[in-house]
DNA sequence: AGGTCTAGTCTCATTTTGAGACCAGCATTC
DNA sequence: GAATGCTGGTCTCAAAATGAGACTAGACCT
């Protein structure tokens, strides 16, 4: 039984999109033939970005009030300095987040969210709601995989 | 040691949740002092893997129907097969993915979303819904930002 | 024979991240 | 008036994750 050598014209993921399940698909899918590598599909450029573990992470811990640095540190207490920085920054650059410095001693900086930024909080809800809910079943299954896999040796 | 005195008590974001904002503030509050290095909090442990740039990219690859391993990094073509593969056994081993071998020459190998998988892509696509709505405003905050970094040098 | 196909694995170079020392500059304490 | 603490960072170096690409098995086709 051998394989179609004749590859399915499989299209590479790439796109824009519109709704639902058709969002996905669409933001995934792109004419083969056309220029993928100048301009990324908008919607793994985005999600490059804010689907990283710090950047979901402080855009939540920024979702009550505003948080100077020190604060969040401590309500994230395995990120490192650097980092935190760093995803600030990203943050900022995408314009999710706002930077204010005051001029007190010693310095204070108080990150916010932008209306952009509070936008994505619908959406990070509905996944965390997901990802609470789908706890259980997922470390269930990771159980039975390890278990399985021991079992094979 | 001034240091508790001055500081305001911020929790640290660590446990589970239930609904919207209330998801997103208990997704990431613990009480101070529980044990959080044993157990994570679920949404945290659930999100570190599916909030990887790959993972979500391959369950909305899968979306529409079971694919193959090179249909897969033919949708996907900047993932590296290492990655592929990687990422892949992740999902497995989450339970999101299912794997089947058929015993064919040469052999052909079909990943699948179970039902738990299927049951991340409406989350998903509203975030990737977000996400198409926003890249044009995070675009140009990004030039914006870049702007005045460069403008301040 | 020799070449092709698939789904991986293996190795090595490059990139990212983490841990932690260090900084400026004022306030408070000694 | 010197020592120390506080802030929000940056810098360096080690460790971890990732990417690129060579390599494999075993039946098939020519």
């Amino acid at each position: 039984m051998a394989r179609q050598s004749v590859l399915k014209p499989v299209e590479a993921l790439q796109n824009p999109c519109e709704d639902t399940l058709a969002t996905l698909r669409l933001a995934v899918t792109a004419p083969p033939g056309s220029d993928m590598s100048a301009e990324k599909c908008p919607v793994r450029d985005v999600l490059d970005h804010i689907g990283d573990k710090w950047a979901t992470l402080l855009v939540i811990a920024l979702a009550e009030a505003p948080r100077r640095f020190g604060e969040l540190r401590r309500m994230v207490p395995d990120i490192s300095q650097r980092m935190l920085t760093q995803t600030l920054r990203d943050l900022q650059r995408d314009g999710l987040v706002s930077r204010k410095v005051f001029p007190t001693q010693p310095p204070a900086v108080e990150y916010s969210l932008t209306p952009l930024g509070s936008s994505l909080l619908e959406p990070l809800a509905i996944l965390a709601r997901w990802a609470a809910q789908s706890h259980p079943a997922i470390r269930s299954a990771r159980a039975a995989f390890d278990a399985a896999l021991a079992e094979a040796g």
